[in-house]
DNA sequence: CAGTGGTCTAGACCACTGG
DNA sequence: CAGTGGTCTAGACCACTGG
C-alpha cells in the first residue's frame, strides 16, 4: 500500500499542476521541459520527469525526443469492426501502410482458430494504422488462403474488410475479441512511434461469417493513451 | 559508471531476465528485492527499481510494502456482465463488499443516460468487487430508485443483477460499453491495494432492458494487471 | 530490530534535433 | 550550436512490517 497517512508525493502534486495548465492548450503545443519544471517547482529533474511520466500514461501529452514533450490529441472512441469505417465515422482521415503480406503456412494456434489442418495456407496481413496520419494502431490479420484467392496482389492500403466483401463475397457477421491492457514491447512501441513500455490495448479477435465459420484471426495492438473501445454485449440469462 | 553504450537499457534487461527468472515460480511467492537485483547486476537502485516497475505494469509481479515483492496471479479473461456469474464460471469464488449505497438525485448526466428527468431520484450503489479474496474492480452502479423500491435494504453482497431479476422483475438485455485503459488515481488504487497510477480499466456501461429502457448507468474500474475482456460484436454492413 | 518499497536529490553522459 | 528527453549513479530519509 502506498503510505496512507504520507502527504501527497511531489511528483503528484507537479502533475496535477501540469494537468490543470494544459487542459485548455491546443494540441501538439510545447510544454514546459523537464528541466523547465524541476526549475519551477523546485525539485530534482527526476522528479519533475515522473509528473510528466504519470500525463503521458494518462494520454494528455506525448514526448517526441529531443525535440520535447506536447499535448496530446484526445482519444479515438472506436467500435469493434472496420478501422477504416470507424475513423471516416469520428471525422477524420484513415491510412494504412503494409508492413507486411504473405502466405505462409498456419501455426498451431491459428490453424486451431481458423479450423483449418495444420500447416495450411494463410494470408498473413499486417498493417499500420492511422488517422490523420497519427500512428494509432498495429493490425496482424490471418486469414485461410482460400478464402480470398490473390488477395495479395491487391491494394491493401484501404478497407480490408470493404474489399474482401466487395471481391471475394467474404461477409462478416461476428467478431469475438478479447481486450486486455499491456505495457508495449519494443517493436510495436516503435512503430506506433510512442515510448518502450507505454500503455497499449491489445485485441485479440476472432471474425465468424454467416455460417458460423472463422474467417479470419487477428491481433491488434492500439496505443492505450489514443483509443478506447465501445462494445455492445446481449446479457444472457445469468443464474 | 554511466552510459549503456548498448541498444537495450539495462532496466529492460533486467527486467527480461528477472521474467524468465520468475515465471515458473508459485503465484505469491517472494521476488528478489530491488537492493538485491541492483547488486546482482551492478546497478543503481533507481535502475533495478525501474525493471521492477515494468514487471509490475505488464502485470508479473505486484508489491506490498513493506514486505516485498511477489509473484503474480494470472489474468481474469471476464465478458461483460455480471462479475458474480463470470468469477464462478472460471472457477473462482467471488465477493462483494457495499462501499456506499445510497438514495439521491441524479446529476445531469446520470439523469441524461437514465432517460431520467433532472433531479430524479437514483440509487447509487458502489462496491467493491473480489475473487479469492483479491480485490478485482470497483463496481458503481446508478439506476432509477423506481426500477426497484427497497433495493437498499436487501443483501447488496452477492449477485445484484441476480437480484434484481428474481425481486424486482428487472431483465437487463443489452448492455453498450466504453472500455479504456488509464492509470489509476489514488482512491481507486487505495481500494484495489495496487500502487497509484497503476493501469487500469475503466468501463463505463449502460445497460437496457427488452424496452430498449435504460436501467442502469454504471462505472467500474478493473486492474489491468489482473483482467481482460472478451466482447462479442455483431458486424454491421460496412461500406 | 533489520529489511522493504516509496520518494527524492544533484549531479552525469548520451544521441539526437532544429535553427 | 543549445536544448531535449532517455538513462543512470550513489547516495538519502521515510513509514511501515515482521520476527
Amino acid at each position: 500500500m502506498p503510505q496512507s497517512s504520507s502527504p501527497t508525493p511531489a511528483y503528484v502534486r507537479i502533475a496535477a499542476a501540469l494537468r490543470e495548465e494544459i487542459r485548455l492548450r491546443p494540441a501538439n503545443t510545447l510544454v514546459p521541459s523537464e528541466r523547465e519544471l524541476s526549475d519551477q517547482h523546485g525539485v530534482s529533474r527526476m522528479t519533475a520527469r515522473k509528473a510528466v511520466d504519470l500525463l503521458e500514461s494518462e494520454g494528455f501529452v506525448y514526448r517526441r525526443p529531443p525535440r520535447g514533450t506536447f499535448v496530446a490529441e484526445p482519444r479515438l472512441t472506436l467500435r469493434i469492426g472496420s478501422f477504416t469505417e470507424e475513423v471516416v465515422r469520428l471525422g477524420h482521415s484513415p491510412q494504412a501502410t503494409v508492413l507486411r503480406a504473405v502466405q505462409e503456412q498456419a501455426d498451431p494456434t491459428a490453424a486451431e482458430a481458423l479450423g483449418l489442418p495444420d500447416g495450411g495456407e494463410v494470408y498473413v496481413i499486417e498493417r499500420l494504422r492511422s488517422a490523420d496520419g497519427d500512428a494509432m494502431a498495429i493490425e496482424s490479420t490471418i486469414m485461410p488462403a482460400g478464402l480470398a484467392p490473390g488477395l495479395l496482389t491487391r491494394d491493401l492500403t484501404s478497407s480490408l474488410w470493404s474489399l474482401l466483401r466487395r471481391e471475394f463475397g467474404v461477409r462478416p457477421e461476428r467478431a469475438v475479441a478479447r481486450i486486455e491492457c499491456l505495457p508495449l514491447e519494443e517493436t510495436a512501441s516503435t512503430r506506433l512511434g510512442v515510448r518502450q513500455a507505454s500503455p497499449g490495448i491489445v485485441l485479440t479477435r476472432h471474425t465468424y461469417d454467416g455460417d458460423g465459420r472463422c474467417i479470419e484471426f487477428a491481433t491488434d495492438i492500439y496505443r492505450a493513451d489514443r483509443t478506447a473501445f465501445l462494445v455492445s454485449e446481449q446479457i444472457g440469462t445469468i443464474d
